[in-house]
DNA sequence: AGATTCGGCGT
DNA sequence: ACGCCGAATCT
């Protein structure tokens, strides 16, 4: 069988595509996509393959069938309403628009080649991917420096300010990527959040970072620190009560206005 | 056992 | 209609 495995310029050096027709079945003429990972291994789905390149490549608008980027086919969000029953309903994080910039060069990450299982019988066994995970970049936070959220008019909102407790470890000591690293990472994982718990960390981030975890010192989170925080929800809250009331109240006088002149035309 | 192939579930 | 993956079948 001469199947035609080529290369796939989307992905790093060395990974092949191959598209296999399917030629009896209910499905005959349909055909199946594969990809070869450098070191042979198949892979038959975009979430098999987003799960072996991790972080490395934006698998994003990737097309899994034609094996080329689409510019075109940004995230799939689907354009909810506000407010829709959908949103609220289904667990899981809320679907905001935030993936986070990362890496689009994905070469300087080597394919594991082998893993090395404990046991006498000493077969090197392809790794279960499963258990791996991806390395990740140090420091990768420190791309967000910079990145300010803005209203309508392009005007930088105030950025939240950090409890005195936090600290960041790693060459950036700035509160501003500080804030950015803890923010993503109560975003991206449903892991507790800690910080780094190994007090090497602090000496030498480079060797000693758990990058699972923010740029940031462990900390305790008080009780006092939860009322602290209940309160300002509190007053967020009722500034958004008062704001929508005093909204409403607005555009009735207005619609009363209007319809006097109506009359009076 | 590993590779190949098609079915069929879920969206 | 199609992506994804289970599992029957093949080597």
């Amino acid at each position: 069988m001469e199947k035609k495995r080529a290369d796939c310029p989307a992905l790093p050096p060395g990974w092949k595509k191959e598209e296999v027709i399917r030629k009896s079945g209910l499905s005959a003429g349909k055909s199946d996509v594969y990809y070869y990972s450098p070191s042979g291994k198949k892979f038959r789905s975009k979430p098999q393959l987003a799960r072996c390149l991790g972080n490395a490549v934006d698998l994003g608008c990737f097309d899994f069938r034609t094996g080329k980027m689409m510019p075109g086919k940004l995230q799939k969000n689907k354009q909810r309403l506000r407010h829709d029953p959908l949103s609220l309903a289904k667990g899981g994080k809320p679907d905001l628009n935030t993936a986070l910039p990362i890496r689009q060069t994905a070469s300087i990450f080597k394919q594991p080649v082998t893993k090395v299982t404990s046991h006498p019988s000493n077969k090197v066994k392809t790794d279960s991917q499963r258990g791996t995970e991806q390395p990740r970049q140090l420091f990768w936070e420190r791309r967000l420096k910079g990145l300010r959220a803005s209203d309508v008019a392009e005007d930088v909102l105030q950025t939240m300010e950090l409890p005195k407790g936090l600290q960041s470890v790693g060459p950036d000591s700035g509160d501003e990527t500080l804030l950015s690293a803890i923010a993503s990472a109560l975003h991206m994982s449903s892991a507790p959040i800690t910080g780094q718990t190994s007090v090497a960390a602090e000496k030498n981030p480079a060797i000693w970072l758990n990058p699972s975890q923010p740029l940031c010192k462990a900390f305790t989170v008080t009780d006092e620190h939860i009322r602290e925080q209940e309160l300002k929800v509190h007053q967020a809250r009722r500034s958004l009560e008062e704001a929508l009331m005093a909204d409403s109240l607005a555009r009735a006088a207005e619609n009363t206005r209007a319809m006097l002149e109506g009359k009076t035309a």
